[in-house]
DNA sequence: CGAATAGTGTCTCTCAGACAATATTGC
DNA sequence: GCAATATTGTCTGAGAGACACTATTCG
């Protein structure tokens, strides 16, 4: 019996014609994040081709046919934004796919959010012309290329969320980094102030989250005592949470 | 300046090709989640067609050109399961796209995961000749088709993540529901018992979580006082959170 | 020394978990 | 009454937020 339907099987494959369905393209975009001199900011590019040539929109494009989507954006991340992966944290942020979100053709896009440390000044890779640093909070977004205005709201909400419950703030920062740098990556997606001795003693005590490197970080212009220096630790969930203050419905 | 523009995009859209691009199907998975008999379930149907033939899989199919993911993954549900959409929780799981992930061509799944109340065995509908019902800890992932235990996995866990922070356990329910019936639901989707005082306390506690329905349930044939009915509320997040008992990292 | 930043201790309030006690049903 | 379920109350310990206080650097 299964070496029947093994065969029914190849049977069936082999006078299989791929053009009886939809014809879809899929891209993928990345929504790639960081914090510089304390603002959340995302990386945009300006779109060299149509549609939507001239306008700002996220890195991306088509997957190819043989290509796996979380390495489609890895390449355009390192590509077009010089972005290594493994500096950095990737994931997926779903898929967006309304009729009407290209002209051109029917596109479902996959974006993927990418949080990186605050790089040197990226330079134009691939088929791009200008890129640049975008605060968040100042990125117009009836003025972004197709959809790309719901992916970024979407990333934030999503880095603003996982900010909470687990370790992935650690991704803003390089390899070593003090309690106030991990403040401050906070503070930054939140958008809010924080207590600097509460959360000290919040991302100490928290399990697994922060393992100290052992040396110290020199103090800045201003003075002020040496912080210790940490590096990420081994926990994949934040226990207890980090919880957003005034956790208002919104 | 602005009439240039248009007219290039235009001129570029009028000679566009779709063939240019690698051609990709796109299809919607459902993973319909429902607690019966305390048991978390989830529906299966058997594939009438090749590939993985008598296969069980998820519910779904190709999305068509025009149609919106979500809405494509509805009309699977309302046709395949008889499950109409007011009456359950529907939200996007996210996109899997192995190249690998189906024989015929390049496939990508949009997979969505949907709360129901336990309703009535559902009958077979469009191109389905057999579905049912299957407790979640019973599916050997070997057996089902394509990639469909990774993306039942991702449901179930997406499931759990959920009860802790939103107030989507209602939607297992019906519109109306005693607090016994509400602890049943997360004790069927964590597998953990809980403390029906405790959890009592904690969900009638929650801003907006329940509204009482100012009625009451008959008991059951082993007596018991009677419980209060309850309708869900408005509120969109859960708070404070309820929290998975021992919370490992695993 | 003063300003600035790092880190510790203390208090209060909320809330989770354990569990006693009471209320209301069917048999 | 007895078993079963519903609901309220009480205690304890963990943890969050407010904030006093100490420690260490630069100028």
């Amino acid at each position: 019996m299964d070496g029947q339907a093994a065969r029914d099987e190849r049977a069936f494959l082999a006078a299989y014609d791929a053009r009886t369905f939809p014809p879809f393209a899929v891209t993928v975009d990345v929504v790639l994040l960081t914090v510089r001199e304390g603002v959340l900011s995302v990386l945009l590019v300006e779109r060299e081709t149509h549609p939507f040539r001239g306008r700002l929109a996220l890195p991306g494009g088509f997957v190819q046919v043989d290509e796996d989507l979380e390495q489609a954006a890895v390449r355009r991340l390192e590509q077009e934004t010089g972005v290594r992966r493994s500096v950095a944290h990737v994931e997926q942020l779903g898929a967006f796919g309304d009729p009407l979100r290209d002209p051109r053709m029917r596109v479902v896009s996959v974006p993927y959010l990418v949080f990186a440390p605050d790089l040197p000044a990226p330079v134009p890779g691939v088929r791009v012309s200008w890129l640049a640093w975008v605060p968040v909070r100042a990125v117009e977004p009836d003025r972004l290329a197709f959809d790309h205005a719901a992916v970024l709201a979407a990333g934030v909400e999503r880095a603003r969320a996982k900010l909470e419950y687990s370790p992935v703030a650690t991704a803003f920062c390089g390899a070593e980094f003090t309690i106030a740098d991990l403040r401050r990556v906070y503070e930054a997606v939140w958008g809010v102030p924080l207590d600097p001795r509460n959360f000290h003693r919040k991302t100490t005590g928290a399990e697994g989250f922060l393992v100290p490197a052992g040396r110290e970080s020199v103090p800045g212009p201003e003075g002020g005592r040496p912080a210790a220096l940490y590096q990420r630790g081994h926990a994949l969930q934040l226990h207890p949470a980090m919880l957003r203050p005034t956790y208002a419905t919104s």
